[in-house]
DNA sequence: TTAGCCCTGAGA
DNA sequence: TCTCAGGGCTAA
């Protein structure tokens, strides 16, 4: 389930191997994963450059020239790893990426497939509907702007978190782990919350997401960096996967529940 | 706003 | 063999 600090965690290593360089070869393994034409994918970026590499939410961006842009959503399970010319090819391996200057080859994988990888031009209006309907990014904007952007919805605050529109980068995880961190149950609706607690919920967010990213992220199942490095950060988790276990902040029993669909771990006496 | 669906592997 | 995990999309 990589969210904003394990997306951004990649970004930051594809920045440092692949900036600059050549792709030379793109094969499609598995065009389910696609959706752009598996044709135009491959002719498009033969002996592109990668210009630059862009995070948007939970989406990852190679900006290429020749005007194009390679977009990835890991989904759930998906994977950006380097594989070796020894190394044999994981399951599930649905795209591979060849470098002029580089042996080994970036491979994007995913289990369940609800990833997905695209070809689009680089104006904005052609870019996916997921990144054009993106909220701003937490880290981006003030409390205030946090609050503002909030404030109207009738929704609970937890799936309003989770909501990209609304807010991007959260996901089951940073939520949870947020909400706890500024003592807010996830069932509260933001038209009850004070001022002062949507701001210290602004404040948790930027905390967690900044301590996950200098963390590598979390791992807990598939997410691995770049190099097949697990990240740390899911040492530090509060709530998230903690239901029925003793809360670090009180001794209660933290709770998890579901709301709109979706898991959520929290502790009923440190969050109200 | 929310339920259901997609998808596959792990664990009961 | 069944249930669960969940990001994002669609339909109700």
């Amino acid at each position: 389930m990589p969210e904003l600090p394990e997306v951004e965690t990649l970004v930051i290593q594809l920045k440092q191997r692949i900036q600059g360089k050549i792709l030379s070869q793109v094969t499609v393994i598995d065009e389910r994963i696609l959706e752009s034409d598996p044709k135009s994918f491959t002719r498009d970026t033969r002996e592109a450059k990668v210009l630059k590499i862009r995070r948007d939410g939970k989406f990852i961006g190679l900006e290429l020239d020749r005007d194009r842009i390679i977009w990835f959503h890991l989904g759930m399970t998906g994977r950006l790893y380097w594989m070796k010319p020894s190394d044999e090819k994981l399951p599930h391996t649905h795209l591979l990426f060849s470098f002029a200057d580089i042996q080994e080859q970036l491979c994007f994988r995913d289990v369940r497939r609800f990833g997905r990888a695209l070809l689009t031009a680089t104006d904005p209006e052609s870019f996916p509907e997921g990144v054009r309907l993106l909220g701003p990014e937490p880290l981006d904007i003030s409390a205030d702007e946090f609050t503002k952007v909030l404030c109207r919805r009738t929704g609970r605050i937890k799936s309003l978190l989770l909501n990209q529109r609304i807010i991007a980068g959260l996901g089951n995880i940073y939520a949870d782990e947020a909400l706890h961190r500024a003592g807010i149950d996830p069932r509260k609706r933001p038209l009850r919350l004070s001022r002062k607690r949507l701001c210290d919920l602004h404040a948790a967010i930027c905390e967690t997401l900044k301590e996950a990213i200098a963390s590598g992220g979390s791992t807990i199942q598939d997410y691995l960096q770049l190099d097949g490095k697990g990240g740390n950060f899911q040492t530090r988790h509060r709530v998230y996967g903690h239901g029925g276990k003793p809360c670090a902040g009180c001794g209660g029993l933290i709770r998890k529940i579901v709301i709109a669909g979706r898991s959520a771990h929290f502790c009923p006496s440190c969050q109200q």
